[in-house]
DNA sequence: TAAAAATACTCCATAGGTATTTTAT
DNA sequence: ATAAAATACCTATGGAGTATTTTTA
C-alpha cells in the first residue's frame, strides 16, 4: 500500500472516472490504472468495477474509502505540523488553522 | 512522503539506531539510511541528530514521531477493513478484534 | 463509432544490496 | 580499534509516458 494510490483511489472513488481522475492528478490515464491495479494486487480485492461508460465501487471499495481517507488526511497533519514548526509556530495550542490565525 | 519512510523513521526512533531499525526491518543500514535523508529532504528538516553511538530525535522529529504513528496505525486498519471484509466479517459491530471474537 | 479502461512498450528514478569510508569514542 | 552512520557503486523493480487495443453503450 503506497500514499500514492490511496490518492489515486480516492480520486477515481471521487470522480467515477479513471479518466478525469488522471486529469486531476495530473497523471495519464494508464498510470492510475496501473496504480489502482497495483493497489487491488497488494490488498487482494477488487476496490473498483469497471463497466464501461461507468465505474462502481465495490463493497470492498465502498468500505475502503473511508480509510483511504484517514490515512491522507493524517499524513497531510504530519506534514503540516513539521511545516508549521519550520515556520516559527511554536505553541501547541490548537492545530488546525495552517496559515493565518 | 511514503509509507515504508515512515516505518523507517517510526523504527529508528524506538531503537534510537539505524542498525537495530534495520536488523529489525529486515533491511540493510545503508537503506534506512537512505529512506531517513529522503524522507528529511521531502519535509525539509531534519528528523534525527546523528551523534555517534547515539541518534536522538530533533524537535522536529519529536513532533512528527507521533503523527508518523498516526499514519501508520490508520494505514493498518485500512489494510484490516478489507481484509475482514474478505475473510467473511460482514457486521459493522466494532473494529478492533482483528481475528477472533 | 465514440468514450473509456487496459495493455504493450520504453525510459528513467529509486530502493536495496555489497563494499568501503568516515567519524567519534 | 570499534561501532555506527554515510557514501559510492551496481542492479532490479516499477512508475509514468506514448501509442495502441479492447470493450461496450
Amino acid at each position: 500500500m503506497e500514499l500514492r494510490q490511496l490518492e489515486y483511489f480516492a480520486a477515481v472513488a471521487g470522480e467515477k472516472s479513471f479518466t478525469r481522475a488522471a486529469r486531476r492528478l495530473h497523471v495519464v490515464q494508464s498510470a492510475v490504472s496501473a496504480g489502482i491495479t497495483a493497489l487491488e494486487r497488494d490488498l487482494g480485492v477488487l476496490l473498483l468495477e469497471r463497466t464501461a461508460q461507468r465505474v462502481r465501487l465495490t463493497e470492498a471499495g465502498a468500505a475502503f474509502l473511508p480509510e483511504a481517507h484517514a490515512v491522507l488526511d493524517s499524513a497531510a497533519i504530519a506534514r503540516e505540523v513539521v511545516s508549521e514548526l519550520s515556520h516559527g509556530v511554536h505553541g501547541t495550542a490548537g492545530r488546525q488553522p495552517p496559515v493565518h490565525a
